[in-house]
DNA sequence: TATAATGTTCTCGT
DNA sequence: AACGAGAACATTAT
């Protein structure tokens, strides 16, 4: 669950259902994904206060509980921010439980215990540390470029190093990849003016668009080469196999006659 | 049963 | 220094 797009739909459900709700409880089921000062003070934070602002970065939420600090929420490879009434719909793997006083619920749900949570009391200061770039749909073209066109390297890593850009990670570059028609592998020091604004453009199209999709509860359309990254799928736009190969140690699926760059 | 999976972070080599 | 490969982390699904 957990790209920019999967994060930013979690904000929004939060913001709409998730604020100004009294908190009547709140358990840590999982102490050893929280960090050191999370696992000390985090129930006694939550309990009896309420979530008063959430805010998102690349893949981080925050949630600001009462005037502070701000519960910091890492994902990793799965999960999600489960909001529900009835208790026998609390997710399999909720890591966190919050009991509101009104009979209501918010777990966050984090199978492969790869996700953190943290405490701030800044989430500027928590970005910085982090080092993380500017997030994907905020970051203008001309700042894109820059980070983006480096002297060396492939495309891909560039798009999902989250120093650079922070949001994008191995599936949504695999689609703005394919709407730009570069290769996964393609050298980001030889992208020419136009194929910067395609990459710009289309981040942010993918981005925007999935994110309310996701916020829906909605799947992603069969056009989108996301719905086909496995072995034996067609690609969308011409038909032809699509093909994978291995980037950062991470697979990238791609359309070998639509993303027709070179390969290095 | 072996393999791979939406992420981050580390080491090691270039 | 920047980049890339590979491993580790923990668990599930195919």
């Amino acid at each position: 669950m957990p790209e920019l797009p999967e994060v930013e739909a979690a904000r929004r459900r939060l913001s709409r259902k998730g604020l100004n709700r009294e908190i009547r409880d709140a358990a840590l089921c999982t102490p050893e994904i929280a960090e050191a000062t999370a696992r000390k003070h985090l129930e006694k934070a939550l309990t009896g206060s309420r979530f008063t602002a959430v805010k998102r970065h690349g893949k981080v939420l925050f949630l600001c509980i009462g005037d502070g600090p701000w519960l910091v929420i890492h994902f990793g490879m799965t999960g999600e921010v489960a909001l529900y009434e009835a208790p026998e719909d609390r997710p399999r793997h909720a890591r966190l439980i919050i009991d509101f006083a009104d009979g209501g619920h918010v777990a966050f749900d984090n199978p492969r215990k790869l996700g953190r949570l943290e405490l701030t009391e800044d989430p500027s200061a928590h970005i910085e540390q982090q080092d993380l770039g500017p997030d994907a749909l905020e970051i203008g073209r001309a700042a894109f470029a820059r980070v983006v066109r480096g002297p060396r390297g492939m495309v891909k890593p560039a798009l999902m190093d989250q120093k650079k850009i922070a949001g994008i990670g191995n599936e949504y570059s695999d689609e703005i990849l394919f709407r730009a028609g570069l290769r996964p592998k393609a050298d980001r020091g030889a992208l020419s003016e136009d194929q910067l604004d395609a990459l710009h453009d289309q981040m942010r199209k993918v981005l925007g668009a999935a994110a309310d999709l996701r916020e829906r509860g909605a799947a992603l359309p069969d056009s989108w080469l996301m719905a086909h990254r496995e072995k034996g799928a067609r690609c969308p736009r011409c038909g032809g196999a699509v093909k994978h190969c291995k980037v950062s140690g991470r697979t990238a699926w791609f359309c070998p006659a639509c993303q027709d760059t070179p390969d290095p």
